[in-house]
DNA sequence: CGAACTTTTGACAAGCATCAACACGTGTGG
DNA sequence: CCACACGTGTTGATGCTTGTCAAAAGTTCG
């Protein structure tokens, strides 16, 4: 159940038969969300990890004026909170932006993973450290580029992490969001989203065929984006 | 040398004799440099550590438009990129905003440490985890929160890290920063910084007297910037 | 077929950017 | 010692990007 994570966690570090065997035996239950529901609600109790089987997952802040701010989005094979044993609480929530498959295991189970598998350790170090390092992307993404690049930006970096995930290549892949998650994910209101997409649709970048995104031409796009793949490094040793 | 960096790292673990020894003897070498310099060059090989041991660093980004995104700031004790040893490359930059002195530590070094002291590797993830919350904030900062907010948020900030860092109470602290700087942070321009820091001024929740930030309502400057202190938390159990 | 959600469109407003100029303090060299 | 350049802060006028509000059209699903 847990292969997807598996095979994730093997990109970034060699890991021994007992290795992997300790992570697909890990405790966990599974649960099926519908979009609304919450994993985690900010300033419970964390005592749980989360990954994603199958669907889309989001962390999400609600801020004073009411609006939702979507800090990160995650995919099948995604790990969500995986170091809940180190800080067990939590000031954003988890949310389900589409009907989803979630595995639960418990955190004291993933700190004794941990502390006996120093390579499983490591391999979720490096796994983290990609999350920084998508974060502190999205903090620029948001903060410093305008509308049309800004959507462009997170286009590409899902194309290219749902290609990792083996979910579609980065030409065509299935980006089930709606428009006002979009908006939510970029700091943008639902409307403007709209338009910066048809702008884009006219641009010739992306056409719309239905839910899969469809990315007419990556290399304009990823201009259009100001997207460097690097920030996404170990994805890209992976494939 | 490392005397603000082990006492952090105390903050979120029991520390015994020998890891505190182990810290304090980490090789390293000392920079004094002037507002301007690159600690680190955004694509450049990573083969060290850096911890700064006074005056203000940050994390930036140029983007396509030639504007450069603060990514995060950084102050005495913290330290920067600890985990060096496991993504030898970086796609952002770090930059002095203010006279500074860092400590530079082989990468090398740090991977010994951690894996030879598993208590300071705990200590090191979290104070990881810590960086990774402050960089969601600072997300949903410049992505959800209008100018007025969200400087407001930023000044409850540093005040914050500055008193657990001892530079100065929450009410009073020394920041350093231009408002170019600060615009840089935010995502705004200079002159809407400006702006708005008078605005703040007028509504008596700031004062200046020269460099330090003299904060005149903690309480009303928390509420207009939709600040609550929690995801700072491994830093308030410290303090 | 109808309800609920999502996408689309239009008119208008507001927040913030841009550009330009000036004020102020500091250090530097003539 | 003054003149000057330079960085920083401040102010004003103007315009563009994006938000807001409202409603219609399209889609999905029971």
């Amino acid at each position: 159940m847990l292969r997807p994570l598996l095979s994730k966690l093997q990109a970034h570090a060699a890991l021994s038969e007992r290795d992997q065997q300790a992570i697909s035996g890990l405790p966990c239950t599974l649960k099926a969300l519908d979009p609304g529901n919450y994993v985690f609600r900010a300033g419970d109790q964390a005592t749980s990890c989360y990954v994603v089987l199958n669907g889309f997952v989001c962390r999400h802040q609600i801020l004073a004026s009411g609006a939702r701010q979507i800090l990160s989005v995650h995919m099948a094979g995604d790990g969500i909170d995986l170091y809940n044993a180190l800080l067990p609480t939590s000031s954003h929530s988890v949310q389900v932006l589409t009907p989803a498959r979630i595995a639960f295991i418990p955190a004291s189970a993933m700190a004794d993973l941990m502390a006996s598998h120093p390579t499983v350790a490591r391999a979720l170090w490096i796994e983290m450290l990609l999350d920084a390092s998508i974060q502190r992307e999205w903090t620029a993404n948001v903060g410093g580029r305008d509308a049309y690049t800004r959507i462009a930006h997170l286009l590409c970096e899902l194309g290219l992490r749902s290609e990792a995930a083996q979910l579609g290549g980065r030409q065509r892949y299935d980006l089930p969001m709606t428009q006002e998650q979009v908006a939510d994910a970029t700091g943008l209101t639902a409307v403007h989203v709209n338009r910066v997409l048809q702008s884009l649709r006219a641009a010739g970048l992306i056409s719309r065929e239905k839910s899969p995104m469809m990315i007419s031409d990556w290399a304009k796009l990823a201009a259009a984006g100001d997207f460097q793949a690097e920030y996404l490094q170990p994805l890209r040793n992976a494939a």
